[in-house]
DNA sequence: TGAATTTTTGAGCAATCTGCCCAAAACTAC
DNA sequence: GTAGTTTTGGGCAGATTGCTCAAAAATTCA
């Protein structure tokens, strides 16, 4: 019953997302979206409310396209090894194909956001814990199909790879090109992961005498 | 021959400093600005012009204090491999101590303001050049003083360093802990560092193997 | 003391912002 | 058709934005 709304609301939020992707929180202004959507303000405001909670609608949107849902497919790659290239080669391939200087939405808006972040903080946080909770668990995996040395720690290298992603998300924000991006994964790993280390180990005496 | 300013322009650069620095560039006011520094709106363009001058005219001051000040001292430092090792302490101090969830502000910079930011592309990417070289430098230095094995590349190497510091910046502001930082820091030194790697290599053969 | 120069001050500009309201239009259910 | 419901377009209100201008205050030089 009532009057049936002539946009599509997927379309509308799709390119609502690309926009606030691009130029951020407060760079993007409803007239903006209103050029952008092709729809009124009104009817910007009666389907998604507020500018905050069209961006809110908006970050959920990005969660089912981006890497959270290629994540849960990486259970099926084998070896596990395999599964966290894979990873990466999708992190990259989501913030530098899609657009130019795009990174990752949900570190941008972090690292916009970051002081009035307490609102959103279990939000974002939950997804980035997410991540390094299911890169933990695929090392562990890979102990078992034998693609990763059981000396490397699944938590801290977990935590590790996370960082290294952040890195990633931001030097694809600046601008690097895909290669540039894909040669430090490939050490990154090859030094995290094939190179075993001992992160509980006073590494200093040991580096010194090698 | 003129008046005197009634105010110190370094404390007022300082103050709007740390303003731009936890805010960001669009969400700090010049309203903010005035409150802030004490000065009046007029004061304010007279001394430093519009907002977008005031705001470079900070990231010089900060450069100033940040880590670029930091980075030349790191050549007295001995051996290498500690040189590299009190950078990343200097930047994650900097970027937890002074303020909570500060980060980096010239990343902060450049992931708000990526869209725009062929303007003060060359500023920013010349910062971070200068770092990745500076990085490449000192694990040259490392080779010849024993404290880095050869068998590590300067140039892919500080590249991934590079790498590791943007994903700790960005962690700094999202929150995390000093303590975690520096784990993150310990365990990809001890990988990229210690245990060498050999990037140029296809890494998938013998790391299957491994 | 008086002229020149610079900063401060306060008022106010034009433009934009977000958010909301209201009447008309369009659609569904009866 | 009629009633009820939702979208739509236009426009309004209040606040905020970045910024300017003219006059007053303070300092230096002659």
């Amino acid at each position: 019953m009532g009057r049936t709304p002539e946009f599509d609301r997927e379309d509308v939020l799709d390119r609502a997302l690309l926009l606030f992707w691009q130029k951020g929180f407060h760079a993007t202004s409803i007239r903006d979206l209103v050029d952008v959507t092709g729809l009124g303000k009104a009817s910007i405001y009666n389907a998604f409310g507020n500018k905050e909670q069209f961006f809110k609608t908006v970050l959920d949107r990005y969660a089912m396209q981006s890497e959270q849902a290629q994540l849960q497919r990486l259970d099926a790659v084998t070896p596990a090894s395999e599964a966290i290239r894979i990873y990466f080669e999708d992190l990259i391939r989501f913030s530098v194909t899609i657009g130019p200087r795009l990174g990752c939405l949900y570190t941008n808006t972090a690292v916009e956001l970051a002081p009035r972040l307490e609102k959103m903080e279990n939000y974002l946080k939950g997804q980035f814990e997410k991540t390094e909770e299911r890169l933990a668990t695929t090392i562990r995996r890979g102990h078992d199909d034998g693609s990763i040395p059981t000396s490397v720690v699944p938590e801290t290298t977990a935590n590790i790879l996370l960082n290294v992603a952040f890195g990633i998300r931001v030097q694809a924000r600046l601008g690097s090109s895909e290669e540039k991006l894909r040669g430090i994964v490939e050490g990154s790993m090859a030094a995290l992961l094939f190179y075993p280390y001992r992160s509980n180990l006073a590494h200093q005496s040991e580096a010194r005498s090698a």
